[in-house]
DNA sequence: AATTTGCGCAAGCATTTAATTGCGCATATA
DNA sequence: TATATGCGCAATTAAATGCTTGCGCAAATT
């Protein structure tokens, strides 16, 4: 179960990226990630394992318990691929900067 | 082979990305795509269909030939849960960030 | 010291996926 | 009209993926 394994194909699962979710703010151990899931335990801890190995998570051993953390930075890679076509899908703005300023005006809008 | 079928993992493979990347700026009928990669034309007309079914091209038959576009509005999806992220990456000073820190401030304020 | 708990390893299994090959049907072209 | 071209539709195969189960080790608890 080791070939392709790259950022793009580890969000691709949905179970994954609710792994990330789980553990953006606050480190949690593999069987408290496990508990959320209606899969076994092993099948989380292997995609955990997938995760790390694509740099979306570190871990931190303390004593028999394994902290998982995200590691976002690598979505970037992610991010400027989709950004080169932000312009196709919001034909009027071509950059991000632009983007922003109007979802910034809307929401500023009382 | 129809299952789970999103844009994240329409996006998953590269060769996908590819062909996204070559109709992006102007259409290309199947063949003309295929004559750029290694795979049969079959395999790539394989992953246009899924493209297709993503609604990340469009298809439109002109005589015996059916010519590829981009149409990337659905990445947006793809974006907006990166987005969420962005903040645990890019800690420099960044627009998006000034104003989810903005947003998170205005929500934080007991 | 004995037991429980957290968790990785590994084997096995069902699906899904990517890719190939052969076929046939339209639409072009000679 | 005969032939070439573009391309979809299976059917098939090999590999990858997601998941489960059983095992065992090391750290914590009793």
């Amino acid at each position: 179960m080791d070939a392709r394994r790259d950022v793009f194909q580890a969000i691709a699962d949905p179970t994954r990226r609710a792994i990330l979710g789980m553990v953006a703010n606050q480190p949690q151990n593999v069987n408290a990630l496990a508990e959320k899931f209606d899969v076994s335990r092993q099948a989380v801890s292997l995609h955990v394992k997938i995760l790390h190995e694509c740099g979306l998570l570190t871990i931190r051993q303390q004593g028999r318990e394994r902290y998982c953390e995200g590691r976002f930075d690598k979505l970037s890679e992610v991010a400027e691929w989709i950004e080169q076509y932000r312009k196709f899908w919001n034909s009027r703005l071509d950059s991000l900067e632009q983007y922003l300023n109007q979802i910034q005006t809307k929401t500023d809008k009382p």
